[in-house]
RNA sequence: GGCGCCGUGGCCGAGUGGUUAGGCAGAGGCCUGCAAAGCCUCGUACAGCGGUUCGAGUCCGCUCGGCGCCU
């Protein structure tokens, strides 16, 4: 990958394999082989997975996974909590057994895990109410606001952008900025030595592991958990579950279109992530996973 | 066979004589504490043919297709 190189003539690992493809992809499966080959464990960098409560609907992987279900679903969950979390199971991994395996599905997270991002602060109390109401009142004349104070932070982010122009207010306000000094979100400056593989599956594979995954899920169970889990609060965060609101508000056929479309567009973003993380080993993965887990173990080795 | 209704871009769906409806899907781009999210950009379609008119998706006729009702 970057930054580092294996002794000549030694087989050596990388400290950090990760592993990202779209949805359906098979990349906990693969991932989990890996590991196991490594005697080591898989750390999630999944934005939804770290809620407890919906292991079906956000398709939990079987085997113990860091990182997965260890939220309610009633908490907020956030980019800098989770980089947080991953460097320190990362870290463990690495430190015990000389390697960890990071498996994404969310893009952001899995760039959080193997960079060091310097996430900006968090709003003060209070803060992130207060500029909501301000945009909500008039977002020109908050654009305009945040213009006076934070002029770069006022070119790169759109007016229409409510959650950006509300963030950046925040930031500006306490002499911070969401415009980072320097491009770490794809930079090549991991925190480890890294090698970072993409599964590529062809589109009619891919369809075809969505439309059974999406069947089985329903088979489940899905109805009933989402019901379950409806009965008690559900954190913002948590509410962005891919189906979660679909699931109670139209019967169970709509439901399912909706959740098909959904997980297309889904896996459709992720490829575009994947197209755009630096230094990324294409992997076929067009083949039963402990093949592909195979393919990726050697071509860590060999770097 | 007769009568009536309908036929809009991949889908849904406004529009009844004179600027681009809009939504969803799709494509491209952005993204630094909500990322399975959010934001930006991108579509000249009106079943076909003919007619009326300065001008028709919008009016008239015929044809085709669909639905309904009646003999």
């Amino acid at each position: 990958m970057v930054g580092w190189g294996a002794p000549v003539g030694m087989s050596s690992l990388p400290e950090v394999i990760a592993v990202f493809g779209p949805t359906a992809s098979g990349k906990s499966t693969v991932a989990e082989a890996v590991a196991d080959r490594l005697e080591t464990e898989v750390v999630s960098a999944d934005a939804l997975q770290v809620y407890r409560g919906l292991p079906i609907l956000t398709n939990q992987p079987e085997q113990p996974t860091r990182l997965v279900a260890i939220r309610s679903l009633a908490d907020e969950m956030s980019l800098a909590d989770y980089a947080k979390l991953a460097h320190a199971a990362i870290d463990e991994l690495v430190e015990s057994g000389g390697v960890a395996v990071v498996a994404g599905g969310t893009g952001l997270y899995l760039r959080a895990a193997l960079v060091d991002m310097r996430v900006p602060p968090a709003p003060r109390k209070g803060a992130r109410g207060r500029w909501e109401t301000a945009y909500d009142a008039d977002p020109a004349v908050a654009h305009a606001r945040l213009e006076r104070i934070d002029p770069a932070a006022a070119a790169s982010v759109h007016v229409n952008d409510r959650r950006r122009v509300v963030r950046a207010l925040e930031l500006a306000e306490v002499g911070a900025s969401i415009v980072p000094e320097r491009e770490l979100l794809w930079s090549t400056e991991m925190r480890r030595p890294t090698i970072v593989f993409g599964l590529v599956v062809p589109d009619e594979t891919l369809e075809s592991r969505i439309r059974l995954r999406t069947e089985q899920m329903f088979a489940r169970g899905v109805v009933q958990e989402v019901r379950r889990a409806r009965e008690e609060r559900i954190s913002r965060t948590a509410e962005q579950a891919l189906g979660l609101a679909d699931l109670v508000e139209y019967s169970q056929d709509e439901a399912y279109k909706r959740i098909l479309v959904k997980t297309r567009r889904y896996a459709a973003y992720q490829r575009k992530w994947m197209r755009r993380i630096p230094g990324i080993v294409m992997i076929d993965a067009d083949r039963p996973p402990t093949e592909v887990a195979d393919a990726i173990l050697e071509v860590a080795r060999a770097r």
